[in-house]
Formats: structure tokens, sequence, C-alpha cells
DNA sequence: GCTATTATGTCAGCACTATTGACATATTTT
DNA sequence: AAAATATGTCAATAGTGCTGACATAATAGC
């Protein structure tokens, strides 16, 4: 991961313009009582924990011609059998053309299939055929075996904490979407 | 976020082509003690928390004509001052080309400025101009009042088992740099 | 001092993801 | 019958990332 060590020896006298978060500008939290330091170190945390995360399967995707977002596609098609387009349009928020296209390709290559519903006739259900359900099982199986591996060194007892502050990281109008889908397969 | 029922009632009589997670295939837990549910939850928590997290920067950063790449890089560099272009190649992943071009426009528009070291003249050090840790703190401001807000929702004695949690989703081999790192900014 | 290595920068070209805005179709709701 | 909903499609554009090769400058090792 590199030196570590992001400041050079001659910094000092060099001078670093206007840095965010010196010493002075952290004596007084800001917000809700937490320390601009404490609350910048979740961030950079998040951001590493989602970089790693998301690194495995990428390999994976590439090698099969596939980007990210057709994993995400197949997560939630096959995480969620029966799911509307309507559905994953607001839940990975991109625009009905971005979600189309890898959508098209997911159902061309046979890993993904739609059906009409019997109820409304224009919704198209999604459902992930067997070979996209081991895709998608492939791609899951690192992440999985990442976060039980985290919450093994992180002790058992911070899965609910952990749980509980990435949920109120999520806007709060989407909270209760998120909440019902991932009822929808047992929450706890 | 969407009528969040993603299942369709006639998708019972339908039938879902091999999903997975099925209430059989959970019973047994495969990984560390955690059913597939759980780690699927958090799995899904990250997705939906780290996507609502870079939400409001990146409106911001459109209407600069910048995108998410010139966040990261301001940010470590504001955060970071004096850090050079080998620990932003590392931290970030990407490779020299990409990191070039943001970082190329970044120091062409005043946000980013380089220095070279008196240690040793081929690196450049990188600090953010007034101008940058301006606009970085713009862009984190609201990053860090979602972080505030989710540490209050979730009681404050979530930081601690939330920020294990994430430092063991980090690669092992990067997690004594990423220490390293924002221990230079403080961590505890 | 000479060579190897390191740190950085740069070129051309390509792939994936995402965007906007408009338009088309089928179906359900009012 | 008209309005609203669900989905699909078009063309054009932007941002981010990649590979692989090559160039310069400076430090380190022998």
């Amino acid at each position: 991961m590199a030196p570590a060590n992001a400041r050079d020896k001659s910094g000092q006298a060099g001078g670093g313009a206007a840095a965010t978060g010196s010493a002075r500008e952290n004596a007084a939290p800001p917000a809700g009582g937490q320390s601009r330091d404490r609350l910048f170190e979740l961030t950079e945390l998040l951001f590493f924990a989602y970089r790693d995360f998301i690194g495995e399967p990428d390999e994976i995707l590439t090698s099969l011609g596939f980007g990210r977002a057709h994993h995400r596609v197949l997560h939630f098609v096959s995480r969620h059998p029966g799911i509307r387009v309507a559905n994953l349009l607001s839940i990975l928020k991109i625009t009905k053309q971005s979600l189309a296209r890898v959508l098209r390709q997911l159902i061309e290559e046979g890993y993904v299939e739609q059906r009409e519903s019997r109820e409304d006739r224009r919704r198209r259900l999604l459902y992930a055929t067997p070979k996209g359900a081991e895709l998608a099982a492939h791609l899951a199986a690192p992440q999985l075996r990442r976060i039980a591996d985290a919450l093994a060194a992180a002790g058992d007892n911070a899965r609910a904490p952990a749980r509980e502050f990435l949920y109120n990281l999520i806007n709060e109008s989407d909270r209760a979407g998120v909440r019902a889908l991932i009822a929808g397969k047992r929450m706890d």
C-alpha cells in the first residue's frame, strides 16, 4: 500500500499550503460531538473498504467482458427474484439507458430472464437463470468471505453497530425502502 | 426508493428460476458462523451507504466539470499535505495515466500545486491551494455531516465497532498502510 | 564514475459506465 | 376516452479506467 508516510520531511519548511484539518481547526468538534478527524477517519475507511470490497469481483467480471454494473444488476436480480426494472432503477440510482444496456447483455447472454407479470402485464419480472445464479454466487463468494472475516476480526458484536451505522448513512428517504428490500430476504 | 417489494405476487406461481439464498441454502452457515443472509445484508448496506455517501459531492463536482476521481485526489492531497504521486497511486489503486489526467486538471485549474522535495528532487509533493482547500471542505461537508448523523443515530458506541469492521474489510496487505496514513492525521 | 533503480510524466487508443432528452408501445387507472 | 404508468429505444457526450511503451531526472549501489 506504499510508504504510507505522506508527508515529506521538508514539508514543514516548504509549508503545506492551506491544509484542511489542522490541529487548530480540530479543537472544536463541529458536528454531532465528533471531532473532524474522527469523522474523516470513517470517511477514509469507507473508501478503502469499498475499494477492496469490489476488487475481487471486478477481476472475475473483466474476464467475462462484464463490468461492475453487470454485477450490481445480477446481484439484485439474483438476490431478489421477480424484481422489476423500476426497482432496479431506484436501487441503483442510474438512468434507464444505463440499466438497459447491461440488462440487455445479461439477458442476451443467458444470465437473466424476463417474465411478464400476471398482475400487470406491463411489468417485466426479472429472474436469474441457473447460469446467472451460478455467476452471482461466484461473484458473491469473495465478498461474503471478506465480510465474515471482518466480522470475526472485529468481534461478532460489531455486527449490529456496523449495520446500524451503515444503515443510517443511507438517505433518510430511502431507508424504509432498503429495510423492506432486505427484510424480503430476512432482516434480523 | 421505490415500492421496495421486489417480488411480484405472481412470482410464486411463476417460480423464481434459481434464486440464490433460499431458506434451504441458508440453513447451514457457510462462513465464519454467520448466515448467508446476514452477510448479504451487510453487502447490500455497504452498497447503499456508499451510493448515498458519494451522492452529494457528485452533484457539486458535476457543476464544476469535475468527477468523482477529482474528489478523491483532492481529498487525499488536502487531507495529507505533501503526499506524493506514488502514494496516490497506491491509495487509489489506479494507473498513472488515470491519475495524471485528473491531477493535471486540478493543477491547471489551481486547486493543487506541486513542489519539489528537498530530500529527493525527483519527488513532487502535492499540496492543496487555498482554492483547493476550500473546495475540499465544501465537498467534505455533506459527508462529514452524514457520518456524524449516522453515528448519532446508531449510538456513539457504534463508532469503534463500525471502524473495526470497515478496517478489516481492507485487504490485509494494505491495512498497515491505511493505519499509518490515518494515524498521520491522528487515529483515536 | 558508471550503472541500476526510482519517481514522475506522457503518448495513443480503447472499453465501460453514466448522462440528457426525446420518443414509442403496451397496459392500467381514472 | 384520456391520463398515468412501465418499459424500451435512439443518438450523442462525458468521465474514468486500462494497456504498454517510452522519456526525463535524480538517487543509490558498486
